[in-house]
DNA sequence: AAATACCTCAACCGCAGGCCG
DNA sequence: CCGGCCTGCGGTTGAGGTATT
């Protein structure tokens, strides 16, 4: 605990910026808290993290949000919540930290969303389609069946298909599939990603990235996905 | 021009989970 | 298994900029 306060606070300076970005070409990223050590910089690890993934990293997007980026966070909040990293994750060259942002600042006014609200809630949890007598087995999700409620559109995107099957696959187990985020909502709510967790894991947890973003269906599917389910709990 | 209110967003904080010895 | 360390996450804060009075 001691030495906690020789790190100095608040924005950086040109200066510090060189420095940790120097540190980074040579070390590489990781490893924070050797930073200061290695670097002389008054800054704790904590901070130099941040500060690489929100300005310095050169992936990082600056400058404003565009609509379709504006268009593509309003619905995967629809489906995620405040699952800030996700939502990012699926916002290129967008951080976590600015999609926060942009959402507590511009989208919730756009929206004319009340704070300090979760931002949806599902009144009773709908039709469960995953079977839980067997662990083991993905969650099937009805993109081929016809008496779906979902977009026809969807069920015949052979290629968007393709790359939920293959996400299937490869769904893996999820702590309870809740999260940080389920401190928004009481006890007795649910999420709607909760309900078919097995593929919205399997979707959303999946390092294929490019796959999905550049799918025409992803979009199309999460709200179809999501329509789907406020078809049925509302 | 000065004071004040409002807005934006970079950065901080506390917590949780993963990893490793 | 346990404890310490590190990383990542979401909520919150507050400095700085801009608009309004």
């Amino acid at each position: 605990m001691e030495g906690e306060n020789q790190y100095k606070k608040g924005l950086w300076t040109e200066e510090e910026d060189k420095v940790l970005l120097d540190y980074i070409r040579v070390h590489g990223k990781g490893q924070w808290n050797r930073i200061p050590k290695a670097t002389g910089l008054k800054r704790c690890g904590k901070s130099c993290r941040l500060r690489w993934l929100n300005y310095l990293s050169p992936t990082v997007k600056r400058g404003g949000f565009s609509e379709e980026e504006d268009d593509l966070i309003i619905r995967l909040h629809n489906l995620l919540g405040n699952r800030w990293s996700l939502i990012a994750g699926r916002v290129p060259g967008r951080t976590d930290n600015q999609v926060k942002n942009h959402w507590n600042t511009h989208l919730c006014k756009k929206l004319g969303i009340v704070k300090k609200q979760p931002t949806r809630k599902i009144a009773k949890i709908p039709q469960v389609i995953d079977d839980d007598d067997d662990e083991n087995q993905p969650a099937r999700f009805p993109i081929d069946n016809s008496n779906s409620k979902l977009s026809p559109n969807i069920s015949t995107n052979s290629s968007f298909n393709k790359s939920v099957g293959a996400m299937e696959k490869k769904a893996k187990p999820l702590d309870d599939g809740v999260g940080k985020a389920s401190n928004n909502y009481e006890d007795h709510e649910q999420v709607p990603w909760m309900v078919n967790k097995h593929l919205c894991e399997s979707i959303l947890f999946s390092n294929d990235d490019l796959m999905l973003i550049n799918n025409p269906g992803f979009v199309d599917f999460l709200d179809a996905y999501y329509l789907d389910l406020t078809s049925h709990c509302l």
